[in-house]
DNA sequence: TTGAAAATATTGAATATTCAACAATTGAAG
DNA sequence: CTTCAATTGTTGAATATTCAATATTTTCAA
């Protein structure tokens, strides 16, 4: 039974915030180097793919509400990383692509990332860190 | 070594962003019961030890910005749930404490964020919840 | 002891996010 | 078919956060 005087530093929900702070923040700062957000670098890597992705599809895959994805898009657009289509199929729905511009930047972003994940893998462990990414999945998992 | 390609979903940054995004929600919800968003039960926790903490210090401790933390105190102060006093051994510095009323308050925010964690444990288990906070207290700690 | 640098907190302007309302399209029941 | 509810995306106003600049106090070297 969990006591309700534990201190913060106990939640599982406060070491969560904590952790993701952290990791963002050097994530973040890699980034930067391209001048580019954490959450443009997701929006990049989810339509890498080449398909086309909805805005509600993408929200959900990049951690976005609605109305901030749409504005996030909207200086994506400008920069022209990525650009808007209407779907066929459903005339409601907006089909979202990445440009070859877009393409470009996105593989240097990945690199950034995969740095991090490196140096993450360096000073935490190899063990650690694939025991960690398994047990958060299964975190998500049972949260639905 | 990691791969450039990988998708999103298995980037460790992704993966705590959206577990903690989950359970954030989750916490939020129950706490709105009262009115309160999280970062401010984080603050009344931190200060229910009844001792004086300077803004920096408090800044740390719930995760926020100095200025998003001022002006979140300020509304606080507002509502009576702290009070601010000047450090008498340091005058560049301020003290935070709780009132009473934040203590009341403190109390049944911790009833709902316990729920929230018996909660996870019903549904996650008691294993896996106590090996991810240890593997999340490690990775915090790697990460100085 | 003095004066410059560091530490601490706050402020205001710029930026970003969120909430609620809206418009357009589709789905589905009668 | 027709109409009404649900889905999808965007917008504008309200709110919150961040960045850079400021004020105050302390520290410390000369």
């Amino acid at each position: 039974m969990a006591k309700s005087n534990a201190p913060i530093t106990e939640h599982l929900a406060y070491l969560l915030a904590q952790a993701n702070r952290e990791i963002n923040r050097q994530l973040e700062l890699r980034l930067s180097k391209e001048g580019v957000p954490v959450e443009q670098w997701r929006i990049l890597k989810v339509l890498s793919d080449g398909d086309g992705h909805s805005m509600g599809e993408l929200a959900d895959a990049v951690l976005l509400n609605h109305p901030t994805l749409t504005k996030m898009i909207d200086r994506m657009v400008s920069d022209t990383l990525v650009y808007r289509l209407q779907d066929p199929n459903d005339r409601r729905k907006v089909l979202m692509f990445i440009s070859d511009r877009g393409k470009v930047l996105c593989k240097k972003l990945n690199s950034l990332a995969v740095d991090q994940e490196e140096h993450i893998l360096e000073s935490y462990g190899d063990k650690s860190t694939s025991e960690l990414k398994r047990l958060l999945e299964n975190l998500i998992d049972s949260s639905n």
